[in-house]
DNA sequence: GTCGTTGCTGGTAGCGCTGTCAACGTTCCT
DNA sequence: AGGAACGTTGACAGCGCTACCAGCAACGAC
């Protein structure tokens, strides 16, 4: 009776309402806020949508309620393991949720950012998360305009859009160059590629600590815009030692880097910590495993992915956090390739690093 | 005139349609199939829709056409190196068309994958990417009932949905191993992790190969369930030696599990290739970059993301392919680590695995 | 000259859902 | 007892767009 049914049979909110015995409008109630009606009818709508299988029409709900369900998502690169640590963190976030990611990749662009961005809040997200925070002028403003709630990634500054998520890359490069001085060395070489933000904020935080040991030499620096690999590392490496032949630790802007210098000294036949010493950034698995075992900055991107989108979940459905900005800090992983206290180099057990003296900190940014 | 703005002075269709003198349902027009506008209207509208910025609101066009312009992909892991090249391939296909990309994690369950299946097929995908060919009676079902096109991808077998891009996996560990022959090598050990269904098919080429040359035996195989890392790598070809020390080669089911195998060697001062030989499954970028470089297993990832990305579109869009199962075959890099013609273990230059050679071949399945 | 045929344009009527507001019954207070 | 306050429900009117079909002009064929 009532409405014909679609040509696929597909059943709409209308015939879940008839089947209950309730008002179309109360059993839309029911998927949006069951709280509201009684329990009679709520159960009544329950038992009706399940047995006819009822899935609402999301185009539907968006058109009529202006407002989608959708988090967009904003990411320079998929290949980067950074990000997909991160990702993987916002995908299990939102499971469960009733939003849907929308995932797109600035390819480390700030105008395909700004581009990007455009199109997303053309469409009425739900909310929004973003990486890092040098936007151009027009992208900021455009996220300043935005009536949905915003989390920036990856790192923590001192004006955040909206809500904030990350640590400070200088304090955390800061802090492996002072592991490094700890360690007793003192003509630390930097390997860096790609030079997003990022980067070079932890470029900038090493150039500080060797700035206030007296120890900066800009020839120490070897710095590429391409994007990085393993082989880059060793790559880079090579053109350090070309330069400045006595340097006696190498500080490498993220753990592929370290991996290459790693080959490359072996290659070399340099040994490691022995001739130098290597410290990477983000302590991924292998950093662990390697030979020597490589010291890295233990950064949390699990946590930042799952973190950012919980925060934002939160925001949407109008439960805002007491904090809008977290700094979820980074630890000094110190392993075999910056230890001057030497265990003997060939440890009995495989297990790799048996004892990882672990250096927390908060990032303080100043 | 006419209706009033919406409250946020959004532009609709009617006001582009308004401003270039003509009616709505033309402007439309313009927007999805602008050959049917005279000249003089095309030109028209689209300059109205340029001054006023419009853009078109997605969930009024889905609802009222019945159908979205969103492509649906199905891939088991983030965080895997193999599934992010793939994922970008899509990604790049997909960017500057219509379509966009709805990405789920089924985290290597098929019963996650059925229910991801159902969600995505309620909203009425324009189209959908699946990984494998291993999916539940179910699952399959309603692939078949769906009435969009779809591409399953990452392996090619003899029973497609719709359409099938990737490779034989048996076929490639076939060819790994008869590399491994050829050099000479005759006890070769398999490690593999996780064991999915295409971890599988690579442990089943070996075996068949191994069986072929009267060499197979079980002790030679080790796996686990568990996610794969570098440092399994080394933990299970520890296990393998305790089993059989002589082992001659190791065929890796993927290149983390080599690094972990290298890593190990060089903890027990085993040398490679002297003493055994390595073999991996990808050909991710550190493999010829590590000391030794090491072989592995050429696969087309990107290439096969995009391609698989571009099929769908087309055929989305009616144009489909006169080939509907592509098989991007595999290549064997062959690299110092399964190398018995050595080269000087220390090459003068740090350039990694001067002369790949490489044995290229298009799966046949079987 | 009449009849199709083609190419372009417009009117009408929803797509399935939700915002708004009014109306109802019930409870609680004074 | 009267009224306010609350909780619950429903009617109505779209959200912005497109499917469908009708209309109209221009043209060629018979």
């Amino acid at each position: 009776m009532g409405r014909k049914r679609t040509k696929s049979g597909k059943i709409r909110l209308a015939e879940v309402a008839e089947l209950a015995g309730v008002s179309p409008i109360t059993a839309s109630r029911f998927f949006r806020n069951p709280e509201a009606l009684s329990v009679a009818k709520r159960t009544r709508v329950e038992s009706a949508a399940k047995e006819l299988g009822y899935v609402p029409n999301l185009a539907a709900r968006a058109l009529a309620s202006q407002r989608t369900e959708v988090i967009g998502v904003l990411i320079p690169s998929l290949t980067n393991n950074v990000f997909s640590d991160v990702l993987r963190g916002i995908y299990d976030a939102s499971e469960g949720s009733r939003y849907s990611i929308q995932l797109s990749n600035t390819r480390y662009s700030i105008l395909q950012e700004e581009k990007l961005l455009r199109l997303f809040l053309a469409q009425k997200p739900a909310g929004l998360i973003v990486t890092g925070i040098d936007q151009t002028a027009e992208s900021r403003a455009m996220l300043e305009a935005a009536d949905c709630p915003i989390v920036q990634i990856m790192e923590i500054g001192p004006d955040p859009v909206d809500m904030m998520i990350g640590f400070s890359h200088y304090d955390a490069a800061r802090a492996a160059v002072a592991h490094l001085f700890e360690q007793g060395h003192r003509k630390i070489g930097f390997v860096g590629a790609r030079m997003d933000p990022r980067v070079q904020r932890r470029l900038d935080g090493y150039v500080s600590a060797m700035k206030d040991a007296g120890l900066f030499e800009q020839r120490l620096v070897v710095t590429t815009a391409t994007p990085t690999s393993v082989t880059l590392g060793g790559a880079l490496f090579a053109d350090l030692l070309a330069r400045e032949p006595d340097i006696d630790a190498v500080f490498c802007a993220n753990d592929d880097l370290a991996l290459g210098v790693l080959f490359e000294c072996r290659r070399r036949e340099i040994t490691v910590p022995g001739q130098i010493a290597i410290v990477g950034f983000n302590d991924l698995e292998f950093m662990a495993s390697a030979v020597p075992t490589l010291t890295s900055i233990r950064t949390n991107r699990y946590e930042m992915g799952k973190t950012a989108a919980t925060m934002l979940i939160n925001a949407i459905e109008g439960r805002r956090p007491e904090q809008p900005v977290l700094d979820l800090g980074f630890k000094v992983i110190e392993r075999q390739s910056s230890s001057t206290r030497r265990s003997d180099s060939r440890p009995a057990v495989s297990g790799a690093g048996a004892a990882n003296k672990m250096i927390a900190l908060p990032s303080s940014h100043d």
